[in-house]
DNA sequence: TATAATCCCTATCGTTATAGTAGAGTATAC
DNA sequence: GTATACTCTACTATAACGATAGGGATTATA
């Protein structure tokens, strides 16, 4: 039986995560933000966003301020964290099924060069990897710029 | 909280699934292929690949012969059997979170047209798609065909 | 017609992931 | 020194996954 996660699936984590880095790009250069008001904004329950914030510290995505007026910024500028970085930080590869690995490394699947799935599942996490590793937060913020005018944004 | 699966996942019973459809498609024609045997050539538990053909009954995908010397054959020929439609079938949509379904009928994400997000997501789903409902049991027979004589070929 | 081989169907089960909740501790501004 | 924030560990309820179990129904053949 195989044991190694896999699946390409945004969790609640996932997307949380994302929309807190997202909110932390547009304070960018502003100071910290409390936990508090990303959840409040975001509409995330707080003590969820807590461990949120505590997995993307240890990913070295943020950086935070303790005591009175704490709060979390962003450890890198938004043009240098990919979409897919976060995406894989926690919610694990993104790749339908264990044995299409886009890490050479793994040798998971002893079978790998007979079977005829194997190439079609490593050419769909090819794709995937092709659209999310190419989308910084710096754009996706520039998106939301370009917008505001527009409508009214809101993640 | 959303309840609607999603997730681009080939989980063991779908990858038995296909590999169930593509040994049946070798043997389209030649009459039905036992429970039994496929479990014996693709690895597979006979209870549980008991119940996946049953599925693949109920999807339309296969049909039986009960009794003695019965067994399961494809009930269309694999050239009208895409890869895309077995995953979806027996893995559900093929969509990375719930809000970026392909299915233009799903309103479930209210903010849809202010999420930067989905967008990226409908993105991946489509790249998904275009790979997976562009190949046929009778392109992966093909392949195996093609590549007899190389090596004893085993799914 | 007996029997063996085969498909049909429902229920159950152990494990893991998910999406939180709870509560106590530590640091800092005022 | 206290209010406000972050830190850390533990716990829990639900569902999906990957089977396993145990019958029942059908049919070819001796």
């Amino acid at each position: 039986m195989e044991v190694r996660k896999s699946g390409v699936k945004i969790t609640y984590k996932g997307d949380y995560a994302l929309k807190t880095i997202l909110d932390l790009t547009l304070h960018y250069g502003n100071g910290v933000v409390a936990i508090h008001d990303l959840a409040k904004r975001l509409d995330i329950p707080v003590k969820f966003l807590e461990q949120i914030l505590l997995d993307l510290k240890k990913g070295g995505f943020v950086a935070s301020k303790r005591g009175k007026i704490g709060g979390y910024h962003l450890l890198r500028p938004p043009a240098k964290i990919k979409l897919g970085e976060v995406v894989r930080f926690v919610d694990g590869p993104v790749e339908p099924i264990a044995c299409a690995s886009l890490e050479a490394a793994y040798k998971g699947c002893r079978d790998a060069h007979r079977c005829l799935f194997k190439d079609i599942w490593l050419e769909v996490s090819k794709a995937i990897a092709d659209i999310i590793d190419d989308v910084t937060f710096e754009d996706l913020a520039n998106k939301i710029k370009a917008k505001r005018g527009e409508i009214a944004y809101q993640i």
